[in-house]
Parts: C-alpha cells; structure tokens; sequence
DNA sequence: CAGTGGTCTAGACCACCGC
DNA sequence: CGGTGGTCTAGACCACTGG
C-alpha cells in the first residue's frame, strides 16, 4: 500500500506532534523542533522522525524549508484532503435520518462497452441499482449505480433500503479506493423533477463517479443527480506532484443518458 | 560513482521504472522486481528504491502487497491525480482560441470578514477581477476573483486580456499549492445569462475555490460561474488517509453571490 | 519453510539558510 | 560559519505470503 501511516513508531511521532498542534502547545507558524531534536526526544532515529514529518506534510499540518525548519501550518490547510466516501458516510454524521428507496434493482446482461470497460465477458451479468436518496424524508438525489454481479453474487437479494454497498464491496474484497468523478450541472427532466420533488427545468448536479479497488479494477460506475439547492461537491485540488508520464488515457464515457 | 550528473537517485530509479511501464515493458498486473533485485540493478541501497516505488504507488502507477510483491496496476489507476491547475492551463492544449475579456478590474478595502479569512487588516486593500472567458470565441465562464492586492502591488496595471494570474502568484513568491474547490447547480440569473449567451434560468455550475500557496495561507478566493453545458469538472477522489485529526474547522463562506 | 514487502537504525554527506 | 532539512547507505528484524 501507500507509504500513509501504519507501523508503530512512525505512527506515535505522527500522533504526538499532531497532538500538540490541535491542542495549541504548537500554533500555526510556530517553528517544531529540529528532526535530530525530536529524533533524541522520542527515541527513535531520524529516518523515523522524517517519515512522521513527511505524513504531517502530506496532511497539510506542517512544512519544511531547507536550512530553515519545520513550522506548523496556518490551520487552512489542515482540513481534510479530498476523500472517497459512500453517500451514506457522506452524510451520516450530518443529518437525523439517512435513507434510500430503491426504484430499480436488477441484473442484466453488459453490453460491448460496459464489458471492455469492468474488464469482464460481453453478457456477463451486471448488476444494476437505482435508488432515491434522502435526508431527513426530503429528497436529495437519484443514485444509480452499475457494477459485475461477479464482485459479490448475492447483491439483487439484499434489502437496499438499509444496505450499504461500500460496505459489501469491502466485504467481498473489493474495497473502493479511488474514483474518478465528474460532475456537470443539468435541467431535471421530468422524471428527475418528479423524483427529485422540483419542476423540470430547474439545476441538477449530475455526478458520473468510476471507483475502482487497489488493484486499479474498475468495480462500481455511478451516475448520481442531486437536486442542484440540497447539495454541494466539495474537493480538494493540489498542485501536480510532477508526474511526467504521459498517458494516451483512452477516453472512454459510456454512460452519458 | 554515479555516472554522468545524478538527478536524485530516487527521481532516476523512479523515471526508470516508470518508462518500463509506459512503454508496455511491464504491462498492468506483471510483478516488478524485488526491492532487493532493483537495489543491486540500479547500485543504489534498499531504502532509496522504496522510495520510488512509493512514489509510484502514490501516482497509482504499481501497488505492493506484503509478502507478494509489487505490481504494474491497471492504467485506470495511472490517469492524473487532483491537479490544481489555472482555467489557462487546464484548456490551453485542448482548444484553439484561450482568451479573456476583463469586466472588472479594481482595488476596495476588505471587510471584516474577509480580513479576517485573509489574515489581513480590515481596510487593507483587495483586488477584484471579473473577467469572462472564452474558447474558441464562445464565453464559457464568469470568473470572479480577490485576493490581497499587497501579495503583487502591480496587478491593477496588468494587461488582463493575456495576462495569467497564477504565473504573477508564482512570480511574487506565493506559489499556489492546494485548493478547496465547491461546486454546485444554480439557475442562471439574467446578468449570467446575458454575459454566457444563454437563457435565464438555464443550469450554470458554480465553482467556489479558496486558494493556498506553501504555508498554508489563504491568497486567493474565486467563484467561477460556467455554462452548464459548456463545463465539466473533474476530480480524482482517494480513500482517506487515516487522518485522525479533527477540526472545528470554522466554517465560513463569505462569498455566497 | 524461504521469500516478499514493512519498519527501523546509526551514521554520512550534500544543499541551503542566516548570521 | 554553524545549523537546518534533503538525500543516501548498509544492515537488521518483523509480518505476511505461498508452496
């Protein structure tokens, strides 16, 4: 996996100087003690001490300049980096009720396209999950999402009132750990409008999300469309790490409707 | 030692192996060889090896399974990151025609509020700049930007039209370097509509976007209006990084127009 | 079991900063 | 100049995978 955060040391010296700068022992422009400093205080080499650092930087919370020091950041940037979450996550700590009315659940066969694109046969079963979303009883969003009934046979059987989908991809060892998301701004139709409780015409955000597992397999496409006033895309951008490879990136949107 | 001058030994091995992958020398799913084979290969130690790959692994190029190995992921992985990019960067290879029509360009005193998001003095002065762009002669966004005028003192004398405001940042020192982007669905106004080319009430995507440069400061505040039709945004969204910290996070939107 | 990646150490030299 | 972070080394042990 990525270089984040496991193994003990590391971890500790991460959780310490993060604790000190959330508790205000170190404020935003504050200068941290040096790397051979620290690396004395906590017992552990500097090696060590660099990699807790480097995740601290990564975050947002801290950065280094050569010759200089270490100084905390303004908290700005300390905020949460862009994260793939369920729309259940998304949400759950936020409103009073959460849930989901599922108006299509299916499997059929896929297509040319939608075979090339999970990477599966031409025919083999996809399974296919319409559901409306809401908070507190109001209607936010239509979810529709598409994925090889392969990656988990039992989903048509489950009761997606309740159900997470996150959580049975994991379950069956597919967890989603990237997406490539998309998102345009659209006039409901009438079928939207009705769903949605709004008049056609009126915005709706339409998101197009590919999420894909650790391998870099394509497991889930979603195409969700939220009400344009009771939801916001947030993000996070960052300056290119740099990347000089160039990739030909095979455009591919097979699911424009 | 090191033949003809070394870039960094990490950045080399790094390039290396990228290229074997680019060019179809290692193909999605082949195991790359062991830490300790690369090691000898290149003539560099252990830890300066795992340090490309986990550069590699962060671009999403190879991934590493303990007591298995590390292998080429699928290309789905390899496409770019979340990049910051200016709207001149973003489209200047795709289209023809990359202009911008200033509409606004002044200096005022900042509020309370915006001093205070800035971390400037009230009634120090801010510039403003609207300006429409266009591709290919076909308006496709309002831009809105703020930011402190004492970050470039020079910026109300600039030539708009061509001038780029991401390359004066740089060149004044304050390197953009992440953004927290928000987007959603609005209705176009008749102002919006007129400037777009387009109808009243026709779906226009609002991108909200507050900009740091290193240190975590605040330098600029955008809101970018484009027509919904002519737009898409895209991001790149990764699993959370296990970031354990929490934040009251203070928020403020002192630009809701 | 042997082989892999994951973590860690103690020490070295370099590049850059500010005095 | 002395002190900082940036890079690198050679070797060690651990945790996990697979036959």
């Amino acid at each position: 996996m990525t270089t984040s955060s496991s193994g003990r040391l590391t971890t500790r010296v991460r959780q310490v100087l993060a604790d000190r700068i959330s508790r205000g022992d170190l404020r935003p422009g504050d200068q941290l003690p040096t790397e051979r400093e620290l690396s004395g205080e906590f017992g552990v080499s500097r090696v060590t001490v660099r990699r807790a650092l480097a995740s601290l930087s990564r975050d947002g919370l801290v950065y280094s300049v050569q010759g200089r020091g270490t100084f905390v950041a303004a908290d700005r940037l300390a905020e949460p980096p862009n994260t793939l979450l369920s729309f259940h996550d998304l949400v759950a700590n936020t409103y009073v009720s959460v849930a989901a009315q599922p108006l299509r659940v299916h499997t059929r066969p896929a297509t040319l396209d939608e075979a090339e694109t999970f990477g599966i046969a031409p025919g083999a079963s996809l399974f296919e999950l319409d559901r409306l979303r809401t908070l507190d009883d109001l209607p936010v969003a239509i979810d529709s999402t598409l994925l090889p009934l392969a990656i988990d046979p039992e989903l048509p059987d489950l009761d997606w009132s309740h159900e997470s989908l996150y959580a049975r991809l994991t379950a069956a060892g597919h967890t989603p750990v990237a997406a490539d998301y998309s998102v345009e701004a659209r006039a409901a139709d009438i079928r939207v409008a009705r769903l949605l409780g709004t008049v056609p015409g009126s915005p709706v955000l339409v998101a197009e999300s590919e999420v894909s597992d650790q391998s870099g397999r394509l497991i889930v496409a979603g195409l969700i469309t939220y009400r344009g006033d009771r939801y916001r895309f947030r993000s996070r951008l960052t300056a290119g790490s740099a990347v000089p490879m160039v990739q030909p990136s095979s455009g591919r949107a097979f699911r424009s409707g």
